[in-house]
RNA sequence: CGGGACGUUGCCUAGCGGCUAAGGCGCCAGCUUUGGGAGCUGGAUAUCGGCGGUUCAAAUCCGCCCGUCCCGACCA
């Protein structure tokens, strides 16, 4: 049969799309830019859900649903946000067969609707913080969709909280940054930066945007959640005063955060290899996967002791199923298994059986493993552990190694190549994260933007000591220290 | 939305004015097999992306539209 994933090294779009479809993650929809999220696809989306939600939980977070259907006047009143995203909105103008009095958008996201209500919740400091959540999809007109990555309709969570002070807003943007970076890494195995949008890229509406940014392994930089210090912007907007401790009247303040369906994406490029996806074990639908390995004579022997097995990993909580089918060969089923990511796998034949053996096989490095059945859960549980360890660490030192200190422009463009080289858009293209000064100047970044498509990804948090010398790009005093790359 | 490539069965492809649209994979049934994508036999599956036009005759030529992918602009 002939390869089903296009290699890395040949096409890497198109070996992230053979991935998505051939793993049965998602698929197209009859509507232009939608997604269909399988259930193997969305099984990831649940755990992912799972694991963030139980953090806001423990953050003070509680979950609520707005409406879908937005009045277009709530929009326009927060200036430089109708202004963003106007050019993306799908407009509801017909119900019932009449046309509407006012047009009803449908939630590119939902700060205006929200804000709204807050403004007949909100009459005190006592009614503060307010810290809600919310789980749903949104819709954003884009021009250029891929599965996952860019979506028109993609499923979300976003936060939105009102504070009694700055500060209070301020300590809530940034322990959801920490959140995010959190659970991606511990969880989704991704080493991301967190780190603060410069001005150009900042949310419509927002004081300031931060974000954690991954690098995918084409080296090109993927946001993975932004975490928003919107000020009082939406409190003026919205009219949501509250009297104050000391008996006077203040705006609440306002954050905002949200992350996507798009993770899924980050995790594909992040860890997948030419066989397939690679998942780590904590998202994995299957942890393991038993492949029994028989002749007609053996085979209810093998599958009792296939069943053993499985029956010991499963009282240790291990996620994990016996491919039974009659109908298709081991290599067969190997190839599947590596094709939808399963951490584990293990092989039980008649050898291993006289033996009181199995083998296991690693997913993310193929290693091979001869264990005895009896010890298998503990293994297994090793194993999982070690791979989840080795997806971030092998993330992380990739990043770094494709992490470069550039200091003037020229250095930059050379560190990024020319447009049309023959190995762009593969895996072997040039480029990656440039550490490097930066004055500050929106012209800086549109200029290089320009030039070579590099955009400022974020000025990292925890790497802006020892500000001195010159922008990289044009020459006069720094003031900041950003990551410059490519990006989806 | 601009430039490019492509739409033939579930998937990949052949056919490029003329008979019942061909092959591989997959699928179904049966037998046989099983340590890296097995074999044999039989079987089902196509309004050739859609609409319109040219023609005695259209998958094939022409026009418009739709969709997917890539590049650009825009963006999570």
């Amino acid at each position: 049969m002939a390869e089903k994933i296009t290699s890395r090294a040949v096409d890497y779009s198109q070996w992230y799309i053979d991935i998505v479809l051939n793993a049965k993650l998602a698929d197209y929809s009859p509507v232009k830019g939608c997604m269909v999220v399988r259930p193997r696809g969305y099984a990831i989306w649940e755990r992912i859900q799972a694991e963030y939600d139980r953090r806001f939980k423990e953050t003070g977070h509680q979950n609520a649903y707005f409406p879908l259907l937005i009045p277009m006047s709530f929009l326009k009143k927060e200036a430089e946000h109708v202004e963003g995203f106007a050019p993306e909105l799908a407009v509801v103008t017909h119900g019932g067969g009449e046309e509407l009095e006012e047009p009803l958008v449908i939630r590119p996201t939902s700060e205006t609707i929200i804000w709204s209500k807050y403004k007949d919740w909100i009459q005190s400091w006592r009614d503060l913080p307010l810290l809600y959540n919310q789980w749903c999809s949104v819709l954003r007109w884009e021009k250029r969709t891929r599965l996952f990555l860019r979506t028109a309709e993609f499923l979300w969570q976003e936060g939105h909280t009102a504070h009694e002070t700055e500060k209070d807003a301020v300590e809530e943007t940034m322990r959801m940054l920490d959140v995010y970076r959190e659970v991606a890494e511990r969880h989704l195995c991704l080493p991301v930066i967190a780190g603060r949008k410069s001005d150009a890229e900042k949310f419509a509406g927002a004081v300031a945007t931060y974000c954690i940014e991954a690098m995918m392994q084409d080296r090109k930089a993927l946001q993975a959640g932004t975490s928003h210090f919107l000020g009082q912007n939406f409190g003026k907007a919205f009219e949501v005063q509250f009297q104050t401790r000391d008996g006077g009247l203040d705006y609440a303040w306002a954050t905002s955060w949200g992350l996507s369906t798009r993770l899924i994406g980050a995790i594909i490029m992040t860890h997948s290899d030419d066989k397939g996806l690679v998942l780590p074990p904590s998202l994995a639908q299957e942890q393991a996967v038993i492949v029994p390995i028989y002749k007609t004579d053996t085979k209810s022997a093998v599958l009792d002791y296939a069943a053993r097995m499985e029956a010991s990993l499963k009282d240790a909580g291990i996620r994990v199923v016996t491919d039974t089918d009659d109908t298709s060969s081991p290599g067969w089923k190997f190839a599947e298994w590596e094709m939808r990511g399963v951490p584990v796998r293990i092989e039980a034949g008649p050898r291993d059986m006289e033996a009181g053996k199995a083998v296991l096989v690693r997913r993310d490095t193929g290693e091979k493993t001869v264990i005895a059945a009896s010890e298998a859960a503990v293994r297994v549980r090793e194993l999982l552990d070690a791979i989840q360890k080795n997806l971030y660490e092998r993330a992380k030192a990739f990043r770094l190694a494709n992490t470069r200190d550039v200091s003037d422009y020229e250095e930059m463009k050379a560190f990024y190549g020319k447009a049309g080289e023959e190995n762009e858009g593969t895996a072997t293209a040039r480029g990656g994260f440039a550490r490097a000064l930066w004055c500050g100047s929106r012209e800086c970044e549109a200029k290089l933007k320009a030039e070579t498509k590099v955009t400022l990804r974020c000025m990292p948090l925890d790497d802006q000591d020892h500000i001195e010398g010159k922008c990289a790009l044009c020459g006069s005093p720094a003031k900041f220290r950003a990551i410059f790359a490519r990006n989806y």
